[in-house]
RNA sequence: GGCGGCAUGGCCAAGUGGUAAGGCAACGGAUUGCAAAUCCGUCACCCCCGGUUCGAAUCCGGGUGCCGCCUCCA
């Protein structure tokens, strides 16, 4: 089998087909850094993270290329009562849009580490690719998609009959919706704004369309096709994205050039939170940062957002994320038992009962990244492996093929230990030997003492005693 | 109003025609100074009704319930 995904465009499965056999240019639609993205957030940069990886896995050269959004979008396309979430934080924060933009660009990638998602190719910032917007906008204007009015520039949706196609909505309904305010000088409601004029905006620059700032969508169109070339072989984002942010790209970048855009669309699912949609307003939603900061490890973070499918809604619940815990523990000391087990030999021809384990997880995976399906694959190959008591050549085996899967999962890994912990070898040192004098009172008095720093004591069989931090308490 | 998704054991969740993966929890056992951790084992007939079929969780029709998008949002 080959991968094969959900195409929201053709609306079925199909086989990834890329352009060039064996590249893959592909294009995540990133955060607008006015605010610490939160736990939804990443679930789509962690969908695009594992798709990059398995594809990478799977033998193909992947570019990939994520947007960050540091001009304001318009909450409304009405200039008159726009208001714009950069200029708004910075109001709110005292800071001008551009010191806002800078803090949580920061803020995004330290969280983006602290999930283990590596880093895409290029990260290019809108305010940086002011020119290749104007760029566009003027190809647009010069083969008649666009019109200018009143200070701004305004695609001409009819001009473009294949607008709708993606998210499935067509112009009636769209007027039918008649939440869209309808500016007067726009030849359609359906019309949107390429470029806008408004003299209060901070950020502004000059275009030969007068001095302005670009409108919502243009951004992607531009940057990512002056990066990745015309024709993308992927492009992400959340499911929000569809309709209109999505659907307005093609407009712009088939528009502009003519050609196809993009060969596959993908989507990630909104999570819920307890059950409801979350919201800021509500004030239901949780940063990186707050769940680091209730002590919850962050890679149990990443298995409880990976263990649903993308296309999947998934509840996150704190109860949930508890399990996610208690299973990357166990995946964990199962790695560690493995080394011990393989004893340096080098790993073996795969048996049965592991190749079948891997072949799961791989097929699951090829199947629109069924990542429900490769867990399977990875606790199948555990409970196996246990069961046969397998050691050399079989351990050495299992523990690759349990490596080749975290290439993708990324959650069975442990950090280098950052600090040698002089203070609890020494608390284990002292228990040890007050065991040996069969002392318990004061073995458990250390215990205790122990799991209060949120330490947990492995007591093996043959005497030795190993450690390990929970991840639950303070430290 | 338009478009779309989902309903599988206590909880989470695979599985698209042949008699239900996996995780967490629970229970029994091994192990342990006691515990924890770990290991072994046990634990479901798939929302309702009707239909197609030798055979359906899986296909069709009709219900019921929950959710998302259509508006800034991943």
């Amino acid at each position: 089998m080959s991968f094969h995904l959900y195409d929201s465009m053709r609306r079925e499965k199909v086989p990834f087909e890329p352009l060039i056999p064996g590249k893959v240019a592909m294009y995540n639609c990133g955060p607008t850094v006015y605010s610490a993205a939160h736990i939804g957030n990443f679930r789509s940069f962690l969908f695009a993270d594992v798709l990059r990886r398995w594809l990478e896995v799977s033998g193909y050269e992947v570019t990939q290329v994520m947007n960050i959004t540091d001009v304001g979008h318009l909450r409304d396309d009405d200039p008159e009562q726009g208001a714009d979430k950069m200029e708004e934080a910075a109001k709110k924060e005292q800071l001008d849009p551009w010191k806002i933009a800078e803090k949580y660009t920061a803020l995004f990638f330290e969280d983006l580490d602290t999930l283990r998602i590596q880093r895409a190719h290029q990260y290019p910032r809108a305010t940086d690719h002011i020119p290749q917007m104007i760029e566009q906008i003027q190809q647009l204007l010069d083969s008649g998609h666009a019109y200018e009015a009143s200070g701004a520039v305004y695609y001409d949706v009819s001009s473009f009959p294949a607008y709708g196609r993606l998210s499935g909505n067509t112009g009636d309904d769209l007027i039918a919706g008649a939440r869209v305010a309808v500016a007067e000088e726009k030849k359609d409601p359906r019309d949107f704004a390429l470029w806008k004029s408004d003299p209060h905006h901070l950020m502004q620059w000059d275009s030969p369309f007068g001095r302005g700032f670009p409108g919502w969508h243009i951004e992607c169109s531009a940057m990512s096709q002056s990066i990745l070339g015309e024709t993308l072989d992927l492009h992400t984002g959340g499911e929000d994205n569809v309709f209109p942010h999505h659907e307005c790209e093609i407009a712009q970048a088939e528009g502009a050039t003519g050609k196809p855009f993009v060969r596959h669309w993908m989507h990630a699912r909104h999570l819920m939170l307890d059950g409801g949609k979350m919201s800021k307003s509500l004030g239901n939603l949780y940063t990186i940062g707050q769940l680091a900061e209730m002590g919850h490890d962050p890679v149990a973070v990443r298995f409880a957002l990976l263990r649903v499918q993308y296309r999947q809604v998934l509840n996150f619940t704190l109860p949930g994320l508890e399990e996610a815990a208690t299973a990357v523990r166990r995946l964990r000391l199962f790695a560690t038992d493995m080394e011990e087990a393989a004893a340096g030999a080098e790993p073996g021809d795969p048996p049965a009962w592991l190749t079948a384990a891997v072949q799961r997880f791989d097929e699951s995976m090829d199947d629109d990244l069924n990542t429900s399906g490769a867990l399977d694959g990875v606790f199948t190959l555990m409970n196996e492996a246990n069961r046969r008591k397998v050691t050399g050549p079989d351990a050495a085996a299992a523990l690759a093929a349990l490596r080749r899967m975290d290439r993708v999962l990324d959650v069975v890994r442990e950090d280098a230990p950052e600090d040698l912990d002089a203070e609890v070898e020494d608390l284990v040192r002292r228990r040890t030997e007050a065991r040996a004098a069969k002392d318990w009172a004061t073995a458990d008095e250390i215990r205790d003492r122990l799991a209060e720093l949120g330490i947990e004591l492995l007591d093996g069989k043959d005497g030795k005693v190993r450690w390990r931090r929970t991840g639950a308490g303070a430290s």
